[in-house]
RNA sequence: UGGGCUAUCGCCAAGGGGUAAGGCACAGGACUUUGACUCCUGCAUUCGCUGGUUCAAAUCCAGCUAGCCCAG
């Protein structure tokens, strides 16, 4: 008789996860429900009915769950991975005049690699999430992310940068599930977080104010007010310090110039955020670096791709090549709004991840 | 301080006797496991001030105040 196989799955408290470990436990995995004490201060707050991938509430309820579950539940402490690749990694960003997504982040060194080091420690041959994708082995023996093709929430996106260990010891069981079927599981075995609202904005920043966060974080380093200017140089005006500031951005400029304009660049160095017109923050050309190849081992020749350029973008079709020993060039059929150096691009062939990169 | 012009929401700006357009900005909401974008809603009982004419004035008249331009 065999040993069942150990999963270990990562429970935010959230329909998803609970779920997650629900099918696993049904599929005769020997289930075992972890969650990451992250950001959150010793107290879990009474603050926590936002819900949350992490939300203060989140041990509480994953106890509750897993206790309906009758399965074993331990709290695992990342608060030091977390600080050093989300939280630093999010204000040095920042600092740098980049936009940051702490979500990829916190996916690739805290849930996957520091969540899975330890799970195999104790003797788990899985881990496994909520999030919505599956993963598929291409004929090229390669470990891919595929988009969940019946679910209305696509992930892949956030999770391109798994590497092909991690894939290969991952289940992400509500893949094959639509958000509605989820729920209702939810609902039929009779968990309590079945009506959780789903989780969104930053995790550790609850107020959503990123910038008055940041301040708080670097204290005297925080930048200062500087201009914004066109392209040619003109100042229009003075702004707040350029973590305020994102490509792309229309509100909050306080810029009355009588038709909306946007930040179409940063300059860290001289403090200036730069201002356009809505045409102007199109773009055909980008450069990423920090690639992570997933379902291609590498990219000898320029290859058709259709790439996302921010988590809820469509996709636009491109051809990627590289340019560099860490660099791919990727140029758009048609121009792509707002390309912001920092953010995720992720290369998509059919309905899988080939890979992706940061924008420089 | 001689002559001319202009004063309408935070910015720009319609309206020229019949009871305050619009854009931008801003605020709130929706959307969203990142930042953004987008969408929806709200936003001058009042037109530099004071009087006058009129059933009725931001709109006409007079004076005052402020700013701009030309002359000196």
């Amino acid at each position: 008789m065999m040993m069942a196989k150990k999963a270990v799955v990562g429970m935010s408290g959230g329909v998803d996860s609970s779920v997650a470990a629900l099918l696993l436990k049904k599929q005769g995995y020997d289930v075992v429900g972890v969650t990451m004490q992250i950001w959150q201060e010793e107290a879990p707050a009474a603050a926590g009915e936002q819900g949350g991938c992490c939300g203060l509430s989140a041990v509480e309820d994953a106890r509750q769950v897993a206790e309906a579950l009758d399965i074993p539940h331990y709290v695992m402490n990342f608060r030091r991975e977390f600080r050093e690749h989300v939280m630093d990694y999010f204000v040095a960003e920042y600092l740098a005049g980049r936009t940051p997504n702490p979500c990829i982040a916190c996916n690739r060194y805290v849930k996957w690699e520091a969540m899975l080091h330890r799970s195999l420690e104790i003797g788990a041959d899985y881990i496994a999430t909520g999030h919505y994708a599956n993963i598929v082995r291409l004929e090229n023996g390669r470990y891919a992310i595929q988009n969940a093709m019946t679910a209305k929430k696509d992930q892949t996106y956030a999770l391109y940068s798994l590497t092909q260990e991690q894939l290969a010891r991952t289940l992400l069981p509500v893949g094959a599930y639509a958000k509605e079927e989820i729920r209702q599981m939810a609902e039929e075995a009779g968990l309590p977080v079945a009506h959780k609202p789903d989780s969104q904005e930053i995790c550790f920043i609850p107020d959503n104010d990123y910038a008055a966060f940041i301040d708080r974080e670097v204290g005297e380093r925080v930048p200062k007010p500087g201009n914004f200017v066109t392209k040619d140089g003109e100042v229009l005006g003075r702004h707040l310090g350029i973590t305020h500031y994102t490509v792309g951005q229309r509100k909050g400029l306080n810029l009355a110039m009588g038709r909306p304009v946007f930040v179409t660049k940063i300059r860290p160095e001289t403090d200036e955020v730069v201002i356009g017109e809505g045409d102007e923050v199109f773009g055909d050309t980008l450069y990423c670096g920090r690639i992570n190849y997933m379902g291609m081992a590498d990219l000898k020749e320029p290859r058709e791709v259709t790439a996302k350029i921010r988590y809820n973008h469509a996709g636009e079709a491109c051809v990627i090549e590289k340019a560099g020993e860490d660099k791919i060039k990727c140029t758009f059929k048609k121009p792509v709004r707002a390309i912001t150096p920092g953010q995720a691009v992720v290369f998509y062939e059919g309905d899988y991840v080939l890979g992706g990169g940061v924008i420089m």
